[in-house]
DNA sequence: CTGAAAGCGCTAACAC
DNA sequence: GTGTTAGCGCTTTCAG
């Protein structure tokens, strides 16, 4: 491993200081330079493929208050299930993917780096902002309940997604509006003449997303004045497994006590496409004897055949403005306290139908 | 923001030197420290809620050769297509989310953490390196051309990923039994009847994993005895798009010319799916009218309906083999070169018909 | 317009 | 066993 090629070998390349050096290099504007000594330096950096340490310059800009410069955010995506043994399944989940390739793009284009970590449940995020000295953090999904003082504290500025219950002036969200978009899910189905419309959906503890959907999805119902029925809601947990899981309940029971469901609403597209799959499992075919209403518009969702009808949330555009957010905080350390919402909208496809009158219950 | 607690107030709060402090928090183990100072210190750290910057470790260790110490490790996804906007695209990709987070799961249970960065096209990672000081990088889907001896010089540990064309005793690699995939899934077409079988694949470059899947398609039909016709491979790029083109291309070929494909082999999933919803809208029946088999196993590939035949190629393992590497090559530099082949397995579910001797051609 | 020098937080020889 | 101290590479006053 070749010896370091530091500042002060340019310098010494250069015929000029280190300190030189490093104004020219940053375009420090309380110091004019000469053209010519610029070009000299510049040149010099080029020859020896000098690249600065971003250690050295975090530890060197330390000293100056408010200006943390390591260049580096986090993205922080915190473990919420128990299991040991899913540890890393946190990004099997296509949403991860596309957020995070958004906000690294984002930061990237302004010179930042990104460290993506996990953290185990019950465990902080505090550490690794400390020690890697993160210039901001952005959290998904999980509100820091723990000790809300210790998080101001870091004085880093911090952007939570996909997170409701923060009423904190300290924590900037994006998030998308998640119960209007239960609730233009649910009234689409509606106005395709369903009645009896279940909903399928994860855990529903409140401040989460589900849950907010879930409200939507009530607000519709008492609009069109019908009656709630909890026997209609599934809430189990996120993934394709309980879709399928619930779709087989729902479509034993449909049969058995001639229940009236003939919509679902699933509060995410891979529970959509699980319903889907046990539907067909049950003999209950997609869309002629079951409308299916997914949420995300995940890639997958357009790939189907007939494809899936769902609510889109641009997820690549909550990434890009959790970065810019990032970016703007980071500049401008007071910035006021930002909440983004993310537009949401219908997306026509296949697997929903429209039913008579007559088929109403 | 609070000023930074360092080393030399933990030690005045323990009564002892910041050496001390050093010694005991990285159990050094040429020096030996009493109990009770050691607790003295804890206690302190503790209290003090002391977190070491990563920064002045890496800087303060950078004297040392051979021990970079700044406990990062760099995944670099290089952008291979050239245009500009789809500049992050690269995580859509539900590989990419899986992959990470192997890697990310296994390193941080080691204390290391991950940045994660795309490089634009043509521009190395080598500077991301210099300037972080990583302890090493794993690279995703090319093979530096440019300047191998710069990425030598940086003399860091490197596990490329996906990857053929390497001979260099430099890199280490973890990649698939791509042939041998190839090979398995056009045996499997084969050995349920069929004759005619085209194959939807991307690019064909050499030293791609296209490209060796590709091989595998043809050895198999060799061992059968079967021509290769160039006409039935299309060799567009890996997407969805291009599957569900292909498919309709290939569709109405068979209608015109009254061609002889039953069966498709697509060297990704996402092809397949493409293909499968392609021949759909051209009345195509899967796997009636046309058998198909994938190549990757995305979580997808099982939750169709019916699920979808594939080469399965566990990413996840693929992720923990490649941080493995890593790790241990981080510990020993001069681990000798590592080629991991990550073993795959032919998964059978729906997509794939067994037809009679008497449709054969 | 440029340079000297102190200091950021930590490590690792070398003393004691 | 523990403390002293000289860097690591950079930034940034403060002089000139």
């Amino acid at each position: 491993m070749a010896k370091r090629v530091s500042i002060r070998d340019v310098a010494k390349e250069a015929g000029v200081s280190p300190a030189t050096v490093s104004y020219i290099l940053n375009d420090n504007q309380n110091v004019t330079i000469s053209d010519e000594t610029k070009e000299r330096v510049l040149d010099a950096v080029e020859r020896l493929k000098y690249v600065p340490s971003q250690a050295a310059k975090t530890l060197g800009s330390s000293r100056v208050k408010g200006k943390s410069q390591s260049k580096m955010i986090g993205i922080i995506i915190p473990q919420t299930e128990d299991s040991q043994k899913e540890a890393y399944i946190m990004f099997s989940n296509p949403f991860y993917g596309t957020f995070l390739s958004a906000v690294e793009y984002e930061t990237r284009k302004v010179g930042y780096h990104v460290l993506v970590s996990g953290t185990n449940v019950g465990q902080s995020y505090i550490e690794i902002v400390k020690s890697r000295t993160l210039d901001g953090v952005i959290v998904v999904g999980t509100y820091p309940t723990d000790d809300v003082d210790e998080y101001k504290q870091l004085g880093i500025p911090t952007v939570l997604v996909d997170c409701y219950g923060s009423t904190d002036y300290f924590f900037h969200s994006v998030r998308t509006d998640d119960r209007r978009g239960g609730y233009v899910a649910t009234r689409y189905l509606l106005d395709k003449g369903h009645r009896g419309i279940a909903i399928v959906t994860g855990e529903l503890k409140e401040n989460g997303v589900n849950y907010m959907r879930y409200l939507g999805y009530q607000d519709a119902l008492r609009e069109a004045g019908i009656p709630f029925d909890r026997d209609f809601v599934f809430d189990g947990y996120v993934g394709f497994q309980y879709g399928v899981e619930a779709a087989e309940t729902l479509a034993e029971r449909n049969r058995r006590d001639n229940q009236e469901i003939t919509a679902v609403f699933a509060t995410s597209d891979i529970a959509a496409i699980g319903v889907i799959k046990g539907l067909g499992e049950s003999g209950v075919s997609v869309p002629n004897d079951m409308s299916v209403i997914g949420f995300d518009d995940i890639d997958f969702a357009g790939m189907y055949f007939p494809g899936l009808t769902t609510i889109r949330q641009n997820i690549m555009e909550k990434g890009k403005e959790a970065a810019q957010i990032m970016i703007a905080a980071v500049d401008n350390q007071n910035l006021t306290k930002c909440d983004q919402i993310i537009p949401m909208e219908l997306v026509e496809r296949g697997t929903v139908r429209e039913i008579k009158s007559g088929n109403q219950v």
